[in-house]
DNA sequence: GCTAGTTTCAAACGGGTGTTTGAATAAATT
DNA sequence: AATTTATTCAAACACCCGTTTGAAACTAGC
């Protein structure tokens, strides 16, 4: 085991901080493909991290790829299933009364922020690779990733349709869109964490800080009224 | 000129299609790294779609990172010049009445629109290029993109802190950060491509539908009221 | 027409990549 | 205790990478 040697020290601040090798490459993976992202991250790199054999990572997971997938999979599963629970709980408690924008919200922002604060340290990294992973070129990670979220998606957008039966199915699903896309933008960026130490300095690390402040913004937004054909020019006269 | 036997065949829509070596790399470049991103994109690959030699891009660009950078600066720095301009104008034309958050809205995306509508096919493709590296995780690229937005996003934030004097300085960045996200996410992104495709199909590459659909979810969300402290628990009362 | 400077070219350099192999070791089962 | 199964290991494989080199082919300028 010559390369255990140079071995990077791991954490010890918990008592069982020996896990098995997959975990291992599991965590070293996460931490490694959200810092320099798929193709920039080599498996020596992340098998030198764990501090296991270059040929575990094909050994446990078969191929580079379906090592990505399976750190995703570990905490994107158990997130959307919550997130769909969460839907289901609260629909139920208001019986035949459409939820509001907010309550639909909250169902999804609350499991990524379980997930923030669970796994101190892999929680918060994996929303930054999720955010980024969903801005990712490579077409297996985005049939992946569509593969995914699609019953999540579909739920969420039944619940906001009937949040605002005002407007065209079509337009719910563009501002579904818009949300997804303020949410992922906002965990994946390094600009959030900037402001939030450049204003709270104290509150690194404080997910909770960013979610209070999008979602009221996400809510207005979605409850906007629906643009009218005489207003395009308002927006668009000139070119 | 071995490679150039298998070159691949230039558009010949126009009348001139043999370009100098410079600018042949760099619309080459441009659509190969909007597809396959930073990483996954050799020089091989570009110099091959290029129909230049290997040795072409290093002696012109001097590196794969500084290509990169020419890619963007050729198109990028027109265009958030051209944002300025514009915001300048309209904020003229207001004498000292302050903006309307459309308005300033207007300013950001009209010259987005241009820059996807003027170059027909290289316009379009740059903008999701854009979005992407917005999200890219190297450091060198977001050094990159944060200097080149610096003066631009300095002069929206004073002209939305004016259209909002109600909302503190801090909130005001806050919302303008999810503005530029929702706005990235949705230029980069396949799945507003493809939700264009279903709902109109003869409308596809047509970003004007998108971004006026985007525009009035986006001034909604500046205009959202400030959230209260008393308000919080509405949002994430449980975890 | 010759020279000086610029650009193109094929080839190579040193190094990193994902993946596979087959032997050695550990764990589990009989 | 013996045998099967699962895991770890060092080494190698075949290939692709960004960059450099030095000669060849051009293009002005005089």
């Amino acid at each position: 085991m010559a390369i255990s040697a140079i071995q990077k020290p791991v954490r010890l601040n918990e008592i069982a901080i020996e896990t098995d090798t997959k975990s291992r490459i599991l965590d070293a993976a996460e931490e490694l493909f959200m810092e320099h992202g798929f193709e920039a991250t080599s498996l020596r790199l992340i098998t030198t991290a764990a501090a296991v054999n270059l040929a575990a990572a094909n050994y446990h997971f078969g191929s580079k790829e379906e090592l990505f997938q399976a750190v995703l999979t570990r905490r994107l599963d158990p997130m959307n299933q919550d997130r769909m629970q969460l839907l289901t709980n609260y629909e139920t408690a208001a019986g035949n009364k459409a939820l509001t924008c907010e309550v639909i919200i909250s169902a999804m922002f609350i499991p990524a922020l379980k997930l923030a604060r669970d796994h101190e340290q892999g929680g918060k990294n994996f929303l930054r690779l999720l955010g980024r992973a969903y801005a990712d070129p490579a077409p297996f990670i985005r049939e992946f990733l569509s593969s995914q979220y699609a019953e999540m998606i579909a739920r969420y957008r039944a619940a906001f349709a009937r949040a605002l039966p005002h407007l065209p199915r079509e337009e719910v699903s563009w501002r579904l869109h818009f949300v997804m896309g303020a949410l992922s933008y906002t965990l994946a960026g390094t600009d959030a964490l900037k402001m939030i130490a450049q204003f709270h300095p104290e509150e690194v690390n404080n997910d909770e800080l960013l979610l209070k402040r999008l979602a009221p913004f996400l809510a207005a937004g979605l409850r906007a009224p629906l643009a009218q054909a005489s207003d395009a020019h308002q927006w668009f006269q000139e070119t």
